[in-house]
DNA sequence: CCCCTTAATAGTCACTACGACTATAAAGAG
DNA sequence: CTCTTTATAGTCGTAGTGACTATTAAGGGG
């Protein structure tokens, strides 16, 4: 164990991929990239790229998304770090493990090619096929921890603008989850929930011309949800 | 991004580290190694050890833990990745990035130390500070991390022998979590939790002598808990 | 042998959380 | 003005669970 004496020790490449989730127009997206050369050239792909002799992984993948999206220095960006591919085979040219993030954001810019990426674009997540690498288990991955986080934490309002309403929240687990949610029992629990949401007071916005103006609120103190809120095997109605 | 024109392909040493959890005469403890060699000789340590070229994290953390404990082919052994820490300088001879587990395991066999470990021991968690590396926090998030699985996994099973008692399992949980659990309503959960324990037919334990036997059970076929155990706030009684 | 202790198991009660639902309020469209 | 749409308020019944009390089945000490 960290010595040199047992085992010789082997070099090997280490890389960040970054499956970057939002939403748009109510729908699930993800951030691909298209590869500019082999392997996989022309495939889609997750942004992400090789990590610097004296940066962490966390730091790299912030790197990566600036220099091969555009989508630099953005606000509200949740980076967690999912877990790390290290198959053997995974890259055909070499050896490489892979430090997986999953990162989340509100109102994406749109974002534009750059680095080793020929171009970069928000893909619905069902459409988001057949990429390169282990990309599609990994992207999986990303979705399904997601899903579980937005039961026990409030992870949710990092989809979310600043200042929000709680039917945007409300999109947010609907969309994740595939599932529709009452809209009283959604509010109720959210606003039991200390430290969830706070309320802004005296604004509201006009959703999206029609219906009555609703409140807005912005994200509270809280990162966890007691008791959390659950996604039950059989709940709400067609939506 | 998985190119090798852009940015220079920096070599990097992959490790797995081990936070080996079991219990202990009512007592959570780690599995440590006693390092043989600079940096930290002498320094308790996870277990742990370098990536050979044709495995994955996840095998070479079974070898590892086989070659520097002598825990072979541990029956129940439970695996799971934590997180990869990779921030430079955390090992002070060169560029180290280690992809942490957790395992635990029940009813664990006496160790013996082997390969790079000079020798290898069971010692109760909170008698587990100063360790080596970074490995103070790697057994602190691994902590946190099977703490909160118990809340919403089947996972307490892991810690335990084949057939157990449910005063057993409720001790994996107050041990974990630090609180005294009320003994009837963890019953009538757990009991209500289809497929988390299965009754073994006319099967009893004396418990230690004294009381009532108590009925055995084995690990179900579920995963997940529904709805979780919750570890409240404020719950039970001083021990 | 009886009674005490210990631990497992059974059952009660009240309160909370929540799914399902109805009702009201406030906006725009026609 | 009325219809539609969306937000918000409130109601009702039930499942889950925290806090208990009661009973059962073992060993130990007199």
């Amino acid at each position: 164990m960290h010595g040199y004496d047992k085992h010789a020790y082997e070099p090997f490449a280490v890389t960040v991929d970054l499956a970057v989730l939002t939403l748009r127009a109510g729908a699930l997206h993800v951030l691909l990239v298209e590869r500019g050369q082999e392997p996989y050239a022309g495939r889609w792909a997750l942004p992400g790229g090789f990590l610097l002799p004296e940066e962490s992984a966390e730091t790299a993948a912030r790197r990566e998304l600036a220099e091969e999206t555009g989508l630099a220095d953005v606000t509200g960006l949740h980076l967690e770090q999912l877990r790390t591919y290290s198959e053997p085979g995974r890259d055909p040219r070499m050896r490489v493990v892979s430090v997986a993030f999953a990162a989340l954001l509100p109102h994406p810019p749109e974002p534009r090619g750059g680095g080793d990426a020929s171009q970069a674009r928000w893909v619905p997540y069902d459409a988001a096929v057949d990429l390169a690498f282990d990309h599609d288990r990994i992207l999986a991955d990303a979705r399904d921890r997601v899903g579980a986080k937005l039961e026990y934490t409030c992870l949710a309002t990092a989809f979310c603008p600043p200042e929000f309403t709680l039917g945007e929240l409300q999109q947010v687990y609907e969309t994740v989850w595939g599932t529709a949610l009452d809209r009283p029992n959604f509010r109720r629990k959210v606003l039991a929930t200390p430290g969830f949401v706070e309320a802004v007071p005296g604004a509201a916005r006009l959703t999206g011309g029609r219906g009555k103006p609703a409140a807005l609120y912005r994200a509270g103190p809280a990162t966890t949800l007691h008791p959390p809120l659950l996604r039950t095997p059989r709940e709400g109605r067609p939506a």
